[in-house]
DNA sequence: ACTATATCGGAACGAAGCTTTCCGTTCCAG
DNA sequence: CTGGAACGGAAAGCTTCGTTCCGATATAGT
C-alpha cells in the first residue's frame, strides 16, 4: 500500500491521535486545533466523521474498549491479587479513559452502541473491584463507585507536558493505594514531587 | 442604614456570593449567568466592577484570604498535631479555594497585591506542613507542593449539589489522609458512597 | 498520455455566544 | 419636588466555532 491510499490511511491515524491528544487536554477545543496538531486540513477531518460529535462519540468509545481491554486483563491475572488490582488501577491511569469517557460525556448524544459498552466497562469494574475484596487486599468500605471518582481525580492531575503529568498521577495513585490497600502500608512513592517553579508558572499564561 | 443603599449593600454581597458559586462551577461561565444568579441586573456588575477581569480578580484574592485565614488558625493550634493538620486539610477542602485560585488564574492578569497574596499563602501552607512533618505525624516524602496538587484534587470531585460535593470530597480527603498519616492506619470513611445513579446520571445531559 | 476520482487545504459563511455599552426607569436624599 | 445614584435589560460590537464549498493535487485505471 502506497501513494494517497497511504497518506489517507496514515491521516486515519494521526487524526485520531490528535484529536485524543487536544480532546483530554481540553475537551471544549475547537475542531481546527485537532487539524492544525494532526498537521492536516479542515476537510480531512470531514471527509471520516460527519460531525465533530460523530468524532467525540469514536473517541469515547475507544477510551471504553481500551478501558475494558484493561479491565479483561486484570481479570485473567492469576497472581498476587494486590498486584493484580494494582496493576489495574496503573493501567486505567496510563489509558487515560476518564478523561475519553466521562469528560467527554455530556457534549454528544449517546448511541446504543455506546451505552452497551459503558455497561460492560462498569460490569467488569465491579467484578476487578469484587475480587480484591474478595481477596482480602482492599479495604472492605470503598466501593467500586468510589474507585471509578479516584480514577476522575487521578486524571484531574495536569502539570507540564504529557510525560510529567503522567509521572505526577502514579506518585498519587501510589498515595492512594496505599489507603486502599489492606493491610495498611506506606510504599515508596515513584516521580519527583513537583517543584515550586512548576506550580507558580500556571499562574501566568 | 435602610432604602436604595440598603439593596446596594445587599447585592454587593449576592454578586460576590453568586460569582463565587458561579466561576466556582465553571470558571468560564458569562457574565449574564452570575448577573441571574444573584438576580440582578447586568448594570449592577458593571457598577462595582469595571470588567470581568476586574471580578474574577476580587474573587480570587478572596480565595487567597481565606486560605491565609485557615492557615493562619491551623498554626495557632496547639493541640495534637495530626488533628492540626487534618483539620487545616479539611479547612482548605471547605474553602474551596483551588477552585477560587488556580482554577481562575490564567483567566486575568495578576496584580502585584494578588502576588503578594499568594507569595504569602504559600509560605503559610509551607509552615503547617513543615510542623506536620517535624511532629512525626506526616510520611516525610510528601511535600508542599504535593499538598497543594492534593488539594487540586478535591476540588476536582463534582457531583450532584454543592452539598453531596462536599460530602464526597471530605470522603476522599479521608482516605488521603489515611496515605498521609505517619504510622499508616485506616480511619472510618465520613458519607456514603456514590450510587451507581449518581454517576450513570452524568451521561445525558 | 489522459481522464475520472478520491483526497486534501483552507478560505468563506452563518450561527451563536460573549463582554460591554447605553438608555430609559425607579426611587431615595436633601 | 428634583437631581442623581442605582437599576434592569436590550442592543451593539466583536469573537469564536462548526460546517460547507471550491480549487488544487496526485494517483489509478485505461
Amino acid at each position: 500500500m502506497s501513494g494517497r491510499k497511504a497518506q489517507a490511511a496514515r491521516n486515519d491515524e494521526l487524526i485520531l491521535k490528535a484529536a485524543r491528544a487536544v480532546f483530554t487536554a481540553d475537551p471544549g477545543a475547537p475542531i481546527a486545533a485537532v487539524a492544525e496538531r494532526a498537521g492536516v486540513g479542515i476537510s480531512a477531518l470531514y471527509r471520516r466523521y460527519s460531525s465533530k460529535e460523530d468524532l467525540l462519540r469514536k473517541l469515547c468509545f475507544d477510551g471504553l474498549q481500551l478501558y475494558i481491554a484493561v479491565s479483561e486483563k486484570a481479570l485473567e491475572d492469576q497472581g498476587d491479587p494486590w498486584e493484580a488490582f494494582a496493576g489495574y488501577m496503573r493501567g486505567i491511569v496510563d489509558a487515560d479513559s476518564s478523561s475519553l469517557t466521562i469528560k467527554l460525556a455530556g457534549t454528544f448524544q449517546p448511541t446504543p452502541e455506546l451505552g452497551a459498552a459503558a455497561v460492560r466497562a462498569s460490569e467488569l469494574a465491579t467484578r476487578v473491584h469484587a475480587r480484591a475484596v474478595e481477596a482480602g487486599v482492599l479495604r472492605p468500605d470503598v466501593t467500586t463507585a468510589d474507585i471509578a471518582l479516584l480514577f476522575e481525580q487521578m486524571a484531574s492531575v495536569k502539570l507540564g507536558d504529557d510525560e510529567r503529568t503522567g509521572q505526577l498521577r502514579h506518585r498519587y495513585l501510589a498515595l492512594l493505594l496505599d489507603a486502599l490497600r489492606r493491610p495498611a502500608s506506606h510504599a515508596a512513592l515513584p516521580g519527583p514531587a513537583p517543584e515550586d517553579a512548576e506550580l507558580s508558572a500556571r499562574w501566568v499564561p
